[in-house]
Formats: C-alpha cells, sequence, structure tokens
DNA sequence: CTGCATCCGCTTCGATACTG
DNA sequence: CAGTATCGAAGCGGATGCAG
C-alpha cells in the first residue's frame, strides 16, 4: 500500500489506492497470462526500476492482489502469480483496454511485450465480424510464436504455442505487427491463404 | 498529455498514459455527474492542489476528454464538461467502482464527496436483489438530498433533488452513512416504514 | 544468474500564498 | 472565481552494488 492515500469513502478511491500507482496495472497484466520471476517481469517493462517492481510487488502481495511462489527444483526460482482477486481484475483491464484502443494509431516506436501482444489480439477482435468464422492463424513475432484460434464468435490466444495447420502464417517484428495493426503490411513475412489474411484483417480491426 | 510514457504498444498502457496519473480518473468521476466549475471540483476533492487540478484539466482537455465551456450570464462562469469520449469511461470506472468495493470496509474517517454517493450507491446496488422492487427513498446526506429509485431491478439516483412520497427518509452525515453501509445504523436519522429499511438494505449491501 | 537494496538527479505532488 | 507562482517533500528512472 502507498503513503499516498485519497481518503475518500468511494469504491473508485479505494481501488486507485491499490492499483493506481505508476506501473501497477501493468504488471497485472503481464502476470494476467500465468506465473512470472521477476527478473521475466523486469525484461518485459523496460523504464521501470528493478526497486521499483519489487516494492510494487511488496504492495500487490500486501493487498492480496499478488502471491509469492518458491518453485522446487529442478529449476528453483521465485515466481509471482495472481490471486483470484487479482484475476478478478481482468474486468478492469479489458474495459481500459477498450477505452484506450483507439490511442494505439498514435504509436510509434514502442515496444511490444508478449502479454500486450496478447491483450492487443484480445482488445482488436471483433465478435461480430467473426460470426462464421472457425480457423486458426500462426503469428510470430519477434521469434516469439503465438497461436490465434477464433472459433464461434471468439478469440483464444495461445502464448509461446505453435499453431496446427494455421490458415495463414505471419513471421514479422514489432515494427511489422504494429504497421499491420494499422492495415499496411510490410516487413513482414506471410504464407498461406490471402483470403485468409483478409478475413483475419476484418477481425482484428483498429479501427 | 504527461510527460512520462509507457511506450508500449498496448490499449491499457494507451489509456493509463492518459488517465494513470494521480486524481485524473476521481476528476473523471466528478464530471460524470454533469459539468462543474473549477471551485466546485476543487472543494469536493481536498487534497488536490489547485495547480494541479488546473494541469489536469488541461491534459484531460487535450486527451479529448473534457471540454470548457463558457456559461453565459445571468451567472458567468467557466464549466468543465465530459466529451462523448468522456463519457465511454463510465464502464471503466464502473468496473474499477465494483473491484474496489470490498475495501470500502477498511475506510475509517473518510471525506465523502458528492459524486462518490452517487457511484457509491450505484456500485453497492444488487440487482438481483431488487427484482420485484418498486419505490423510492430519500436519503440526505451532510444537507445534500439524494433521491434514490429502485425500479424493475435497477437504481436510479438523482443528485440534489427531494424524492416525492419515499417509503423511508434516511438524514446523516458522512460519518452516519459510512456506518450506515457498514450496517451499523447510527447517528442517523430515520423516518419512514422500518421494513422498508430492512429493504433499502438488502438492495445496497456492501458485502 | 536472480532478486533485490542503495545512491543520485530529476520530476511530480501537496500546501500555501498571491493575482487578474 | 479561476487560476499562476513558489517551495519543500515524496516519487520515479537509471546506474551500480551485492548476497544467495
Amino acid at each position: 500500500m502507498p503513503r499516498r492515500r485519497y481518503r475518500q469513502f468511494c469504491p473508485l478511491a479505494k481501488a486507485l489506492d491499490v492499483l493506481g500507482e505508476r506501473w501497477t496495472l501493468l504488471i497485472v497484466r503481464e502476470l494476467m497470462t500465468g506465473p512470472k520471476r521477476y527478473t521475466d517481469l523486469r525484461d518485459e517493462l523496460p523504464g521501470l526500476a528493478t526497486d521499483l517492481l519489487a516494492a510494487r510487488l511488496r504492495e500487490l502481495h500486501h493487498g492480496g492482489i499478488v502471491e509469492r511462489r518458491d518453485v522446487p527444483p529442478p529449476t528453483p526460482a521465485v515466481v509471482y502469480e495472481l490471486t483470484p482477486r487479482g484475476h478478478a481484475l481482468d474486468a478492469v483491464i479489458t474495459e481500459l483496454a477498450l477505452w484506450g484502443r483507439p490511442l494505439l494509431q498514435e504509436s510509434i516506436d514502442d515496444y511490444l511485450p508478449q502479454s500486450a501482444l496478447l491483450l492487443g489480439i484480445k482488445t482488436l477482435f471483433h465478435s461480430d465480424a467473426a460470426a462464421d468464422l472457425d480457423e486458426t492463424y500462426h503469428l510470430e513475432v519477434d521469434g516469439r510464436p503465438v497461436a490465434v484460434q477464433v472459433h464461434d464468435g471468439t478469440v483464444d490466444v495461445a502464448p509461446d504455442s505453435i499453431a496446427e495447420r494455421p490458415a495463414v502464417r505471419i513471421v514479422t517484428d514489432t515494427k511489422g505487427f504494429i504497421n499491420l495493426a494499422r492495415g499496411q503490411p510490410q516487413a513482414a513475412r506471410i504464407e498461406g491463404d490471402p483470403d485468409a489474411l483478409n478475413r483475419l484483417g476484418r477481425v482484428l480491426d483498429l479501427s
């Protein structure tokens, strides 16, 4: 818990007392896709000072949002994972992301953390445009593969996994993906059915 | 727009670039119930320095969230009001408030702004417990009257308005209301049907 | 190598005073 | 009423150090 509090009898103010500090919700976003180690968190959040990450994790632990767990050998490590209370922030993050979606247009030369890629795909997904669609896409950004599965008007995003028999394979880097999301495919290696790429473009749209 | 940005291609990070600074979302909450003047905002947000309020309003204006408008005579003034983009933050605030609801238990000696009272009532409202309910309650906290109308499983909250023929009238102050929300009615003047008070208590519940 | 703590320069915040 | 000016305190970002 930070020292600075709003001191208001208001559910919004109370939530912001816990979540409102810089980096806090981005750390929660990182943990949304599963437990992570301290160093992995730091690597995915450039600009966040190491001691500040430690402080935020302490506050999140104290707030009942994050649990610290020792992973036994063979690969001993400390991982941080969300509690149920932490996972309940999914709705908060979803709404903030939906609101923030138009702002992605302004993005230039930004970093693309793995979890941001996953959240981005979920946020750009248009359920109504995917009603009759049922296929899988292979996406690979900066060497990190993601399987995107569209099915029954929903999207499933699996990190670090190879899609089997994808309708289209897109291999690119951060810049290429950002341009792709803007509807300007360049610097991307695309293999497969061009129609499938168009279908993907309609389902995952920035506008 | 603040100078500090996350520089991530992520809809959450982009939203937080605009909304993540201290006080920003609380100012939006204040404006959610209608336009307000500079001084009214400052009075409802104790602890917020005047120059910081000016800076936040500038940023919110620049971000397309708040519009500055001159009200012509007979009562000339400057008011700030939300744009459609600003009103779209309703869902964000609602989710944050729902998540923060349990934290209200910890509240001691807090300030209760008018808009926090309204948001609090909307957040504490249990739709399922109000399915067959159709009545109006008069609530008055620190001299500010609020008409709470429960109807068809929804709640309507009208600030600065007197409820007509309310099922119960509750007149209290900040401390009294906070205790009331915790289920400890004390220091509150209550008039009307005791059963109606119980019904209100089931519909508006902290737990 | 991981998981921090410490130090330092800069920015932001909070409180008060002051002005058109 | 609607802000700007000023200033000490706290928070942040980056680099470095260090124990397990």
